[in-house]
DNA sequence: AGTGCATATCTTTTT
DNA sequence: GATATGCACT
């Protein structure tokens, strides 16, 4: 039989290297393939040969992604491969996927299958509601730093009864506490969070071994991208679904691990040899995407970190350009050499707007740059930052959808029984989810019986009925009407465009335009996935969905986006805005190795994108919280290899004319007075400084916080911690 | 119940 | 500096 098959295109397409990797279909495989070494393709072929050769039916193959857009490609190039094996194949996210499995079993865990996925503001004001349970006063438990914890502890698969048992300290017990009320009112409004998307599996499989084997069984050929952000949940659920058959084949690579922060466990990919002790190791360094020069300065910086499988890239390309370094006066200027910079490039290089990315450490950064392409009117897409499906307006329509979907949504119905207005307020609420909770009624039931609740008005009576009466007609159209059509009917029912064009500012008219754009969506879903796609399968694919996977990359526009955004993508031209001590790296890792080392890793990241030239640029002078600040340079431009650097640290004259449209208006923004005489009483301080204390020792400034004259410096001493002094007293000597 | 002012926190990154 | 939330007042 398997003679009979061509794989030719095997030989055609791949390397030695890829192409065992494709071939070692038994077993447990370990990929390492560093930045731009064609994983994707190796994942792809692998799927095609397995399917080719007749080892496995579609339905028989797991593949897990971390985004939506990887997971497309990746479906995307399989259909060409092997175009009519595509149907009953799962490709998806973790997140997509897990749910997708929870939906089918949810009954068994005690949920209802049209559980609502929470987001993080969700999160929030459930906890909320449960520090009010509690009785917890706010101000003392931040909700937001609670979450943090709770998620934490989730990844790392901590009940609440095993943090219980753990903790010592009066906190402790009290965010144990918590969270055990939290995981209870999930439970009772028929919602899970992210997190639990990932952990519910495992107790599926742990307390009913009959469906574990089933998945088991059922999947014969799993494989995982990016395994080096997996977390322990993940882990361990991959664990247990390739336990049996142990066809599982990981694709990472250590260096390019950088979801610390969301619980990933680069353990996970360093240890994979120990865990699968027969496996097969193969390790792809020959990378197509960038220049020997790129490849080269990306490795002088990679290679400071400890905590890394030792590698190194290599390319058939030629050298290439140097990397080129900015150094700029401040955050303005920056952005606008960067401007200047991106249309030389366009001009030399017969590229297009499409070729170029700005990338950042954090989304405020964008603004600036934004501003800048703008006056030279240069087309550009931001990707994340604040999100579409996060806007109120748009949280509000969806609110009433969820809670047609799930009538046990509390969070939903607190943020629309009274959006539009309808006199109902915090009391009313409280009277109506007291009632609902002592005759065991769902929240939306009790809204019903509202006429028998003391104490409501009788104008909130009579809105609450017809709010009702709107939810039931809609809830007994949903089998009837399309989502879209049901979309649009009750948008027009609870009149939000009415108000909202009502209201006649500019951001009301945007609002207005977001609705409609939101009702847009719901119909192009239709149309993608099909006819018999519900309003239930929307809702979770809006949960689900993130900025990135609705990134359009055929736009001829310039992208800015944060680090994190970029990882996977490539483009010609890459700049990196904003290398400096405490921004990137953040302040927060400055002291803190593992996190550190996360930064680094970030930056390797980010300096792999680049095809043809890297731009890293710095300024002296920033702009943050509305303060402006002084740094110094980043450490990772000084960990660089400076043979592959071309130093443009002289600020100025940049180039007499401008390459890029009208020069003069360049010049005259760029030749913009200095700021080094002004506003200078507390320049010798930045962040990233060696400073000397008399009683606390050495240490390095973290954090400056400018608030005028009692300005404070966040220090971490090397024997004394991490200190908070105000500056006029501290007598700092720099070191 | 709704309005308006004061404040706090934010800028880490996201499924 | 911007937004979000909490609080006091009406």
């Amino acid at each position: 039989m398997e003679k009979m098959v061509d794989t030719s295109w095997l030989k055609k397409d791949l390397n030695s290297v890829q192409r065992q990797a494709v071939e070692q279909t038994e077993g447990p495989v370990l990929v390492l393939a560093g930045a731009g070494s064609g994983k994707t393709r190796v994942l792809t072929y692998r799927i095609a040969y397995i399917l080719a050769n007749g080892l496995a039916e579609p339905r028989e193959i797991l593949a897990m992604t971390f985004t939506n857009k990887a997971a497309g490609e990746m479906r995307e190039r399989v259909a060409k491969l092997t175009p009519s094996m595509l149907s009953g194949m799962w490709i998806g996210t973790f997140h997509s996927l897990f749910a997708r499995l929870l939906r089918r079993e949810a009954e068994k865990l005690g949920f209802d299958h049209n559980f609502a996925i929470y987001d993080e503001s969700d999160q929030t004001s459930l906890l909320k509601r449960v520090l009010a349970a509690l009785k917890l006063p706010l101000k003392e438990y931040s909700p937001k730093k609670m979450l943090y914890q709770i998620s934490a502890a989730k990844n790392n698969l901590i009940s609440p009864a095993d943090m219980l048992e753990a903790s010592e300290k009066e906190v402790d017990r009290i965010l144990a506490r918590v969270y055990a009320e939290y995981q209870r009112q999930l439970k009772d409004l028929n919602a899970m969070d992210f997190d639990d998307l990932l952990v519910k599996p495992i107790e599926l499989f742990e307390r009913f071994p009959l469906v574990k084997e089933y998945y088991q069984d059922r999947f014969t050929y799993i494989l995982v991208d990016e395994y080096q952000d997996t977390n322990r949940a993940q882990y361990l659920a991959l664990r247990y679904l390739a336990a049996r058959k142990k066809n599982i084949c990981v694709v990472g690579d250590d260096d390019q691990s950088i979801y610390r922060w969301r619980g990933a466990d680069i353990r996970n990919i360093l240890d994979f040899e120990k865990d699968y002790s027969d496996c097969c190791k193969f390790r792809l360094e020959q990378n197509y995407r960038s220049t020997q020069n790129i490849l080269s300065a990306a490795h002088s910086v990679i290679k400071n970190n400890r905590q890394r499988h030792h590698k190194e890239l290599w390319t058939t390309q030629l050298s290439g350009d140097k990397v080129s370094l900015l150094e700029i006066d401040d955050d303005l200027h920056e952005a606008r050499m960067i401007v200047n910079r991106l249309g030389m490039e366009l001009k030399n290089g017969d590229r297009d707007f499409k070729d170029f990315a700005l990338l950042y450490r954090t989304n405020a950064q964008s603004r600036v740059l934004e501003e800048a392409l703008r006056v030279e009117g240069i087309p550009y897409i931001i990707v994340g930052g604040i999100k579409f499906y996060e806007r109120k307006e748009i949280k509000d329509v969806l609110s009433y959808l969820r809670l047609l979907i799930n009538p046990s949504d509390v969070i939903s119905m607190t943020r629309i029984i009274n959006t539009p207005a309808r006199g109902v307020g915090q009391v009313t609420l409280g009277k109506i989810e007291a009632f609902a909770q002592k005759n065991n009624l769902s929240i939306l039931e009790a809204v019903a019986q509202v006429p028998q609740i003391p104490g409501v008005s009788a104008k909130s009576v009579q809105s609450l009925l017809t709010f009702y009466h709107t939810m039931c007609k809609y809830r007994d159209l949903l089998g009837q009407l399309s989502p879209s059509e049901i979309a649009a009917s009750l948008v027009d029912d609870i009149g939000v465009l009415r108000d909202l064009k009502q209201e006649g500012t500019i951001e009301s008219m945007a609002r207005v335009d977001n609705v409609r754009e939101l009702l847009l969506a719901i119909s192009e879903f239709s149309n993608q996935f099909g006819s018999k796609v519900t309003l239930a399968d929307y809702l979770q694919h809006v949960s689900l969905t993130t900025d990135i996977d609705n990134w359009d990359d055929r736009a001829n526009a310039v992208t800015l986006m944060t680090l994190h955004a970029a990882k996977g993508l490539e483009f010609s031209v890459v700049f990196i805005a904003g290398l400096e001590e405490g921004l990137f790296p953040l302040s927060r890792s400055l002291d803190d190795s593992a996190a550190l080392e996360e930064e680094r890793r970030l930056f390797y990241v980010g300096a792999t994108r680049a095809k043809h030239k890297l731009y890293l640029s710095w300024a002296r002078n920033r702009r943050r919280y509305g303060e402006r600040i002084n740094s110094v340079v980043s450490r990772f431009i000084k960990e660089m290899d400076g043979t592959f650097v071309d130093w443009q640290q002289k600020r100025r004259p940049v180039s007499r004319r401008s390459p890029y449209g009208s020069s003069r208006r360049y010049e005259e923004t760029f030749d913009m007075p200095d700021y080094e005489n002004e506003s200078q009483e507390n320049v010798e301080f930045r962040i990233g400084m060696r400073v000397s204390h008399h009683t606390f020792g050495k240490g390095t400034i973290l954090k400056i916080e400018p608030s005028g004259p009692t300005a404070k410096l966040v220090v971490q001493f090397d024997t004394a911690g991490k200190r908070r002094l105000v500056m006029p007293y501290a007598k700092l000597e720099i070191l």
